[in-house]
RNA sequence: GGGAGCGUGGCGGAAUCGGCAUACGCAGCGGACUUAAAAUCCGCCGCCGCAAGGCUUGUGGGUUCGAAUCCCACCGCUCCUACCA
């Protein structure tokens, strides 16, 4: 197990980053101990299926998914183990054979000799009482002082001893030694491998290390990939261009009867040779995964018990449906170190099955557990009965929009997919994924690029920007940054400015509406066809906006929403400058356009600015209700459209002038006003082609 | 070591399908109003250049009538993962 010594519990692979605890950063140990999983593994495959499924989530946490699973397509084979003599058994039981997980069965010639993980559990009945024991023992204790956090940053200096004793490969025949090293990894595959030093790097540090032979397969003997220096037996290696081996998987297998096929994953080399290992019965197919069941028994007082109860004579017995909830004690004294289990009241209990004197689990649950279905319960919150009714949930998930860190990506957001599945096995629920959209907020940055953190103590208190700007200003300010995705490196620089443009919007709705005092905006002295052209602009952007707000609201653009809103502020001021209060007052069709517009731009606002508009909802419009229960303002995309477009010209590709068409003028009339416009610029030249892209540009080829 | 992503003005950022690069804002500069300041309003604001004009999306190539956007190589940064056979 993974022990964080710091946190007096265990965590899953899930919490271990870089060898840390997820919670307090704690060099991260090994333990074995006895605890409760949750058997994860039997949904790696359709978790990683349907993953496809999941087109509202960002790629880059389905590809962290994927890879946290990670699958990998091999062969199981099997290594014939001789005895303490060396001797090959003549008709070996399954207890003789120790099998591998490979992905590469094409380089099986190269295997030179054969290793197990220190903590592979038949290690100790290999070398009990004989001259090898000592050594590999101390590699086993080595290995388990090593901690992840030293590993991590790249003391990868690899430990191994001989056994003693040797496998023979399948393959060919050949004998090879048993090594334990400390760079197998137990638990994955089966905790043995073939080595394989020209093939693998990592086998090729050890063969050069442990003066181990290497045998050059991938591309026979005279391989320029190699440099060699040959010993007697023709076969050591000084050194492989690695770079060039790893792209060196379409080459051909040079040994046996398949030389000649070709060599590398899923290669005809390597299908050959499985398919021959499978008919001798020493090997098959196998789909291996990086991930591991999950452990979700904790050392704390906080979390979900562990519903199981140790009897002396019915051995371990599950608490009966009717008599959970297992509920934690509220008479505990944690701070004088009492514990669950050193608490009598919750631990002593009796066997459901026998009667007789038992005791309960007392360590909890992972609060990963809880947070994996929390959400089920929001669509049944008052059932006493069940923790939540199909009927209900049913119809309610999933959950349209999900919102979360990055740092749950592996976390909870496989748990929680995980735990859909099982409950949908259970026929609990009827749909395969609980979030089919996810939007992973990106995290704020103090000035020195340091993500902000209670623990780190560099969070900026929000209560302060509230205090002098108000919470809509704080919420629209932040939201303008940057879009949420992206992390946000925090700088209050364009706080105040957000404040000045709300002030500037409160006090436009006033003046559009007719209830301006004395602070109105209007600069007399326009001309008639300059109030005119405003009015126009303003009608337009009117619908413009609308629909670009409603269209970036979809695509969780706030950022650019909030512009497009202040552009529409500009039209509004522009034309509050040049149509003045009198002029609105004297036209109901003024009026009409004004007090539309004021209430499309509050609407607009709302979600970013909810108090504030609220007020003017009720204040300045006189609307009843609350202005967040209304739809999204109408729009008409027509009436967004200019009737007269500008394009540039551009001469191979080149912006030389710019000219004003009608919106609808067709492509040879354009083209025509655009070689007017750049006809100086042309004259003399061959004009090979015009490209015209209406509403764009007109690029004119010529030389 | 493996995987993913990013690089645009002084700054945050925009450009939705290959079509006017720098929207919107911050900072800065100039002006109006004011006895003055605040507040408010207007104008300028990528780089070089007196100008005409030229140049510009990390660098270098390519595809294309046209590239911030697509392809290749390189440089730099960020995140994830890590002895996974």
């Amino acid at each position: 197990m993974n022990w964080c010594p710091k946190c007096q519990t265990v965590l899953a692979n899930e919490q271990v980053t870089e060898g840390e605890c997820w919670r307090c950063h704690s060099a991260v140990e090994k333990r074995d101990l006895t605890q409760w999983y949750l058997k994860i593994t039997d949904y790696a495959q359709e978790l990683l299926d349907d993953l496809d499924q999941l087109d509202g989530w960002p790629e880059r946490v389905k590809q962290m998914q994927a890879n946290w699973i990670g699958r990998s397509e091999g062969a199981e084979v099997k290594f014939t183990l001789c005895d303490k003599q060396g001797n090959a058994p003549e008709n070996p039981t399954e207890d003789d054979l120790i099998t591998v997980f490979t992905t590469r069965a094409d380089t099986l010639f190269g295997c030179s000799f054969f290793l197990l993980a220190p903590e592979s559990p038949i290690l100790k009945g290999l070398v009990e009482g004989t001259e090898y024991e000592a050594a590999v023992m101390q590699v086993v204790e080595d290995a388990k002082k090593i901690t992840a956090v030293e590993r991590a940053q790249g003391n990868k200096e690899k430990h191994g001893a001989f056994t003693g004793r040797y496998v023979v490969n399948p393959i060919n025949g050949e004998k090879v030694p048993v090594w334990v090293a400390d760079y197998i990894v137990a638990d994955y595959g089966t905790g043995a491998v073939m080595a394989v030093p020209c093939g693998d790097q990592r086998d090729f540090e050890f063969a050069k290390k442990y003066d181990l032979p290497i045998i050059p397969i991938i591309l026979g003997d005279d391989d320029p990939l190699f440099e060699q220096l040959k010993d007697e037996q023709g076969r050591v290696v000084t050194s492989v261009d690695w770079d060039s081996a790893m792209e060196a998987e379409g080459r051909l297998v040079q040994s046996g009867k398949y030389t000649g096929l070709t060599g590398g994953k899923h290669s005809e080399g390597e299908e050959a040779i499985v398919a021959d290992l499978e008919a001798a019965g020493r090997g098959k197919r196998k789909v291996e995964f990086r991930l591991r069941d999950w452990l979700i028994s904790r050392q704390r007082y906080w979390g979900n018990p562990i519903p199981m109860i140790y009897c002396d004579k019915c051995g371990l017995v599950p608490v009966p449906e009717e008599d959970l909830p297992v509920r934690l004690p509220e008479d505990i004294d944690l701070s004088a170190g009492e514990t669950l289990a050193t608490h009598e009241g919750f631990a002593k209990c009796t066997c459901p099955k026998c009667g007789g004197e038992a005791r309960r689990e007392t360590d909890t649950m992972d609060t990963f557990t809880c947070s994996s279905w929390y959400y089920l319960r929001y669509t049944d919150p008052h059932n006493t009965e069940l923790p939540f009714d199909s009927a209900k949930t049913n119809r309610w998930m999933p959950v349209d929009q999900y919102i979360g860190g990055i740092e749950h990506a592996i976390l909870h957001l496989l748990y929680s997919r995980f735990f859909t599945k099982v409950l949908r096995d259970l026929g609990m629920l009827d749909f395969d994924e609980p979030f089919k959209n996810l939007l992973c907020q990106g995290m704020v940055l103090d000035e020195h690029g340091d993500v902000m953190s209670k623990s780190k103590g560099n969070v900026i208190s929000p209560e302060e920007m509230i205090a002098g700007y108000g919470c809509d200003a704080v919420r629209a300010y932040i939201l303008f940054m940057a879009p949420p995705d992206k992390e946000l490196q925090w700088n209050e620089d364009g706080l105040a400015g957000m404040h000045k443009f709300l002030n500037r919007v409160w006090r436009m709705v006033y003046d559009l509406v007719g209830k301006a005092d004395e602070d109105t905006l209007y600069q007399p002295g326009a001309s008639d066809a300059e109030a005119a052209a405003a009015r126009k602009v303003l009608l337009r952007e009117r619908h413009r906006v609308a629909g670009k707000v409603v269209d970036d609201f979809d695509r969780n653009n706030f950022n650019t929403a909030i512009a497009a809103i202040m552009e529409l502020v500009n039209a509004i001021g522009d034309y509050l400058r040049k149509v003045g209060p009198e002029q609105r007052a004297a036209s109901v069709d003024e009026q009409a356009l004004a007090t539309e517009v004021a209430n499309v731009l509050v609407r607009l606002l709302a979600p970013i600015c909810p108090h504030m508009t609220d007020e003017l909802w009720h204040d300045a419009l006189g609307c009843e209700g609350s202005i967040h229960t209304q739809e999204w303002p109408e729009f008409d995309p027509e009436k967004a459209k200019d009737d007269e477009v500008e394009l540039a010209v551009q001469i191979n590709g080149k912006v030389k002038a710019r000219i004003t068409v009608a919106a609808d003028a067709d492509q040879e009339a354009v083209k025509a006003v655009a070689l007017e416009a750049v006809q100086d610029a042309v004259a003399g030249k061959d004009l090979k082609k015009v490209v015209v892209v209406p509403g764009r540009l007109v690029n004119i080829v010529a030389k």
